[in-house]
DNA sequence: GTCTATAGCCGGATAGAC
DNA sequence: GTCTATCCGGCTATAGAC
């Protein structure tokens, strides 16, 4: 079975050049109303600042312990410009989460409908959703760690990506059992060990840059490591 | 190769009847200068009761987000009995970290080094941190968060669970290689998975205990999936 | 040993000048 | 649009009665 990387890195940052200017440009999109600031240009522009700001000070000690005053102090905008952006701390966290989760969604799906089949398909997802926290590592820490902060109606509105990238590869790996791509004995539990190594390389992102593994040496070895366990060798030998 | 279980999850817990009370036993008698209480057994059940108070909150929101108020009301105990137990909310966080890592790296050792060869102790390193974060792991997923609440001083003292976890099975990888047991193209990529795959267990204890999989399935899982990648096919030919 | 009461500070949020 | 000044509630920590 040929498990050559569909697509290096750039190619897929020069697809998809994927930032944070990008989401705060439909967080303001969609949310005209709330946002005081009329000017849009300005407002991405402040937007994209708070945003940055909040991620770094939350990567200490979580988006909690992060002061409104920190913020300001190192957003450089007054406490009273903040609150032009967002009516509370909390609903901020809310707009963030759910525009940027959606756009991460979007990416992954059209990336895996562009497989010819279950084993491509397969690649693409692992290679997408790697590339994809690669280019905004600090995003998904930060939406990992602060989904327990969201409010508890928002936290059973938006279905946490965790669950979305396992549900992904679960229906993946079956409907590769089902054309006989695959053999997997326990495939719930295989889409589950999946999601775990493909979070493990941005939840550890310091880990991995210190000693020097690339993301696409980090999705060959994942590639690898996930098929020895899924490969239907009776269809290899036809090969 | 034999991949069956060294021992079950019931025979574990019998040997090692690990619990918060234990670990506050030990808290109590390192820090006998500190703690204000000079009756051993009340000062112990009151520690207990904190602690199982601090854990059960910070679920939620996480540490810092739990005020003293919220910790006096549901441990029953009044605000000024609590200083009595800790000079600083601080302070006690640290001293739970401390000692509980304590306590799960000698368990975790002593464990492995009864096996009588790599593979036997590879098992035995998978199994035992499967059913430790199984019988406490309420006190696993609160250190995994938290670890980013200490004082810098106190984070650089702890190596974290998390790294002592992963040095422990390289090291057992790396040997098993060297007297020819096993057979791996990326041992430290390998070691790295496999802790990824055991915090796991304990991280989305939730979603485990929902789709009603046991410790020893997953433990059994777990196995199969490594060893598909580590095994020395050479060796495994000869027997 | 445990309690209640409170000091003193810091947080989110807002009002109103510019 | 952005700022400074301020309100006020909630926080940690402590003092002192019982």
């Amino acid at each position: 079975m040929n498990l050559a990387l569909p697509f290096t890195y750039k190619e897929f940052v020069l697809l998809h050049p994927l930032s944070i200017e990008g989401i705060c440009k439909e967080i303001y999109q969609d949310n005209r109303n709330s946002i005081k600031i009329k000017k849009e240009e300005l407002a991405i522009k402040n937007l994209t600042k708070i945003m940055k700001t909040v991620i770094k000070i939350s990567h200490k000690q979580g988006f909690h312990a992060m002061s409104l005053r920190d913020l300001s102090r190192e957003s450089e905008l007054s406490m009273g410009a903040l609150y032009n952006y967002f009516s509370s701390k909390e609903e901020f966290l809310n707009m963030m989460y759910i525009q940027g989760q959606a756009l991460i969604n979007k990416i992954m799906q059209e990336s895996i409908r562009a497989g010819q089949n279950s084993s491509e398909r397969l690649l693409r997802g692992i290679c997408t959703h790697l590339y994809l926290s690669e280019s905004i590592s600090k995003i998904f820490y930060f939406f990992y760690m602060e989904a327990k902060s969201l409010k508890p109606e928002d936290q059973k509105k938006a279905i946490t990506m965790e669950q979305f990238t396992e549900n992904v590869f679960e229906e993946l790996l079956k409907d590769g059992i089902q054309n006989g791509e695959f053999e997997i004995p326990y495939p719930l539990l295989t889409a589950s060990a999946i999601k775990a190594l493909l979070q493990d390389w941005y939840l550890k992102r310091y880990k991995y840059s210190e000693r020097k593994i690339s993301v696409e040496e980090y999705a060959n070895f994942l590639i690898r490591f996930v098929y020895q366990n899924i490969e239907n060798t009776n269809s290899k030998e036809l090969k």
